[in-house]
RNA sequence: GCGGGCGUGAUGGAAUGGUAGACAUAAGAGACUUAAAAUCUCUGGGCCCUAGGCCGUGUGGGUUCGAGUCCCACCGCCCGCACCA
């Protein structure tokens, strides 16, 4: 008997598959084509566990699709610029794009050992000129569809990096590499109108069926849609041009309820009183807190009274003092708003502070209602509210904003917490943005033909900064428009640009436009997307946004505005943590390899130290908890790590790497060859029908588990027709085979070797899936459960066609029944055929 | 605080409102072996008066012939957002 080696089998299969190019996807109009992609990782060098788990679950979509019939695209590339690679340049005084193409060298080496069935020959890295040069197109087009534009904007500056920072790489107001504590700075950056598409980014997550629901939620909330109105109060003893004071509510239903008019510290009309030093001090103060996290452990409700007096819209006799307060945001609605402290919380904590009016204008019955310390803002009737009451909240405010509209003192207004897209970064290693800024004709976009333009590669990273910046052959240049002496912009884009457009471009790699419209037409949309669901905010909405924008500027398919049909976000990689203590009582964590068993858990292999066992949590390097995949495939082989991090939870959910399940899977997958070995000199004619049936029944069982995403249950199905193959005594060779194609796309190597062995015709990955004859799926006879009063008491086995009448028969004559009945008559008797007999006694 | 999700054996997890615990791991027993490894078989929620019965899916109610599944309340854990007017 051959025992199943796979550091031979694997590297064989794999030099066949590509000789014979199996994956090259084709445009062919004779099948439906089907684009599987993954998200595509960022090219750290180093191969994740988490990896192998994300791409072996696109891998068996991708194998099984194409066994299915669909002439299926599965492409993979790099998300190859950003911070990292500048970080390893000034640590090893190397160039950042030769650290990132290193690293994709040597992780492509370990991605070919995964067995993947990638096509390969549309691979980019978002760092080659060739693609961020069509991206830089594709920003001349946004720019002239009025998509891009410039604009001051308030940034995180970190002084001594001297960049900015994304708000993630501010960790406690200080940065999270240089530990300075970072400023807030005027900047002038350049935005994307992500804002233009708010509305219809919202509308359109209804129609994304296949997505996950909670991903969707997230989106919305992140757009954060909302209705109200925006009016202006008349102002008494305010500065010059403040003669009126805009503010935004979503309940204009509560105007009677108001008692004071709230603005930001960064509002304008703050800004214009700063001659005081007192208001200087205070809005100085909100600033500062404003940034730093610790302003979100409940930051006190704090204000400043400006003295300044508003005239109620609906009341002249009624004035309002104007606060600053330091819970209004600038950048939200208009950065000023009037406060009714007895129908919200912060309104009242506030009032409540400075002795301010609470007056109810709600209340859940419409009779006399009064507010404590808890606003009320449940739905009720309108009381104390002039034209208003007796209506119900919805009927308010719509007459509020009608009569303030008859005023002429404002209007209904929808706004949205999704602001425009800043995408300037101070960095190197990215996609430049493609503008000039000529002394005489302002900010100039590039010419396309003049594109790409190149990033230079005689730079340094001796100082801080962006050495763009103090690269003057590459920043001086001449203005596309004039022809003068200019300079160049040297910020370049977000990273997250680069990921926003690669699925496209994929579809079309080598074409010299962004995209190619017969082959994003024929390729697009995505028909599944898989990925963390880490990304189900920011990368996901970008990437709508963009398939969005790309669709105006003619470079996709108007149908493509929604890009991905269907998506799927897997869940991590987990392992159990070991920590010891050293001499002040602090945790010492060791990695698995450092440990060992002994009779009651594990020690230390090198000092015998007893370990604590920590509870299974995401793989970190602080911890050590980190499996490393490449150190697995050498031991057991690829197809062993993709059979287990399949096998033990649902895709969706976490998974624990024990061990002992990555050892359970191995040995089940020699099982399986030796079976595959022994049937194959096996000469056995007669038929077993229950391993026939228990074959059929695998297909449906295992085909149902890789449609669904539930690929943990085909496993499970997987072990059970094992055992029944293992079992019988009759011909087991179309098992076997059936077998053989059912794994293929978890084990692709294992089912290659078995199909060869069993002789099967051709390779296993060409094969077309196993079909289930319904006929075999269908039981002689079957057991019923016989339940009294709805307790389990007995089963009986009847025939699959036995009458409704013939069961109830059977189970009135059953002795548990006839026991219980004690000769009396059942009081009801439910018959489900097929499925449970209940008998009500 | 708001929003969402989840609570099932020692563990990961199965279960269109219809036999709770499929499948796997850990554990225990046995077979083969001089022995080990490998392999194979069996046991595997708890309790009791053990040919049988009682209890059992976080807790307490409810709907139903029948609830892990549906409804209400509570407890616990996880995730996202975070002063959004």
């Amino acid at each position: 008997m051959s025992r199943y080696n796979a550091h031979v089998t694997e590297p064989k299969w794999q030099a066949k598959w590509q000789e014979l190019q199996v994956f090259k996807a084709e445009r062919d109009e004779n099948r439906p084509k089907y684009y599987v992609l993954e998200m595509f990782p960022y090219p750290s060098g180093k191969l994740h566990i988490g990896h192998v788990r994300n791409y072996t679950m696109g891998d068996l979509v991708a194998r099984y699709k194409s066994a299915k019939g669909f002439n299926v695209f599965h492409p993979m590339g790099w998300d190859a610029f950003g911070m990292p690679a500048e970080n390893a340049a000034m640590a090893n005084n190397t160039h950042p794009g030769k650290w990132t193409y290193q690293n994709i060298a040597e992780m492509k080496k370990q991605f070919a050992a995964l067995g993947l069935s990638l096509d390969w020959s549309h691979e980019f890295a978002t760092c080659d000129v060739e693609y961020y040069g069509q991206q830089q197109a594709l920003f001349l087009d946004m720019l002239d569809a009025g998509l891009a534009y410039r604009k001051n904007a308030s940034v995180n500056w970190d002084p001594v990096d001297m960049t900015v920072l994304a708000n993630e790489q501010v960790i406690d107001g200080r940065g999270w590499r240089s530990g300075a504590e970072v400023e807030r700075k005027e900047l002038t950056q350049w935005f994307f109108k992500i804002s233009d598409y708010a509305d219809d980014l919202l509308e359109a997550l209804d129609g994304l069926e296949n997505w996950p629901d909670k991903v969707k939620l997230m989106q919305a909330n992140w757009i954060g849609k909302s209705k109200g109105l925006q009016f202006s109060f008349k102002t008494i003893g305010a500065p010059e041009g403040f003669d009126k004071l805009e503010v935004y509510t979503t309940r204009p239903d509560t105007l009677f309820g108001a008692s004071f008019a709230g603005i930001s510290a960064d509002h304008p009309l703050a800004k214009a009183l700063e001659s005081n030093p007192e208001v200087a001090a205070f809005t100085a103060e909100c600033r500062r807190t404003g940034t730093s996290a610790e302003a979100l452990e409940k930051a006190e409700k704090l204000g400043f009274d400006t003295g300044i007096k508003v005239v109620h819209p609906f009341d002249s006799s009624i004035e309002l003092p104007v606060y600053i307060a330091n819970f209004i945001l600038m950048d939200y609605g208009t950065g000023a708003i009037f406060g009714c402290p007895a129908h919200d919380q912060r309104d009242l904590d506030f009032a409540r502070k400075y002795g301010l009016d609470v007056t109810a204008v709600v209340s859940p019955d419409g009779e006399d209602f009064s507010v404590e310390h808890e606003a009320f803002t449940d739905p009720g009737i309108l009381i104390n509210s002039d034209f208003m009451n007796g209506m119900d909240i919805e009927a308010a405010k719509t007459a509020a904003i009608k009569r303030i509209e008859a005023a002429d003192m404002g209007q209904g207004k929808t706004v949205f917490r999704l602001r425009d897209w800043g995408i300037s970064r101070q960095r190197y290693w990215g996609c430049p943005i493609p503008v000039v800024h000529c002394p005489s004709c302002g900010v100039v976009p590039e010419k396309k033909e003049n594109l790409p333009i190149e990033l230079p590669e005689d730079i340094n990273f001796d100082k801080p900064g962006n050495p763009l910046d103090r690269h003057p052959s590459w920043r001086n240049t001449t203005c596309p428009s004039c022809g003068g002496n200019a300079l160049r912009e040297t910020d370049t884009m977000d990273t997250f640009v680069d990921s926003s457009w690669y699925y496209a471009r994929f579809t079309s790699s080598n074409a010299d436009t962004p995209t190619n419209m017969a082959d994003a037409d024929y390729w697009m949309n995505v028909d599944q997307y898989i990925g963390g669901v880490e990304h189900a905010i920011l990368h996901l909405l970008y990437s709508r946004f963009f398939a969005r924008a790309m669709v105006k500027t003619g470079h996709l398919p108007a149908r493509c505005i929604e890009p991905f049909n269907a998506l799927f976000n897997q869940g991590m990689v987990c392992h159990e943590t070991y920590s010891t203590k050293d001499k002040n009582g602090r945790d010492v964590w060791h990695a698995p390899d450092e440990i060992t068993p002994d009779d009651e858990g594990y020690k230390l292999v090198k000092t015998g130290e007893k370990v604590t066992v920590g509870p299974s949590i995401k793989m970190s390097k602080s911890k050590r908890n980190v499996i490393d995949p490449v150190e697995q495939i050498e031991q057991f082989g690829a197809d062993t790590a993709r059979w287990f991090v399949l096998s033990d939870s649902p895709p969706e959910r976490d998974v624990e790497w024990t061990t002992s399940g990555a050892e359970a899977a191995w040995k089940h997958l020699q099982r399986i060859w030796r079976l595959a070995d022994e049937i194959a000199d096996e000469h056995r004619n007669d038929e077993d029908i229950t391993l026939t049936k228990a074959m059929h029944r695998a297909i449906k069982d295992v085909t149902e588990g890789y449609e669904g995403f539930a690929f943990n249950k085909s496993i499970a199905k997987l072990y059970e027709f094992t055992a029944a193959i293992a079992k019988s005594k009759g011909d087991r060779r179309a098992a076997m085979r059936s077998m053989a194609l059912l794994m293929q796309p978890i084990t692709p190597h294992l089912a290659e070797e078995c199909w060869q062995r069993l002789g099967g015709e051709g390779l296993a990955v060409n094969a077309p899936f196993p079909e289930a004859d319904p006929a075999m799926l269908v039981e002689d006879t079957v057991t019923l459960p016989i339940q009294i009063n709805g307790k389990r008491r007995a089963e009986i086995s009847v025939s699959k066609d036995a009458g409704k009448e013939e069961v109830e028969k059977l189970a009135l004559s059953h002795d548990a029944v006839i026991r219980a009945l004690n000769g009396g008559h059942p009081k009801k008797l439910i018959v489900v055929p097929g499925r449970i007999i209940n008998v009500v006694i």
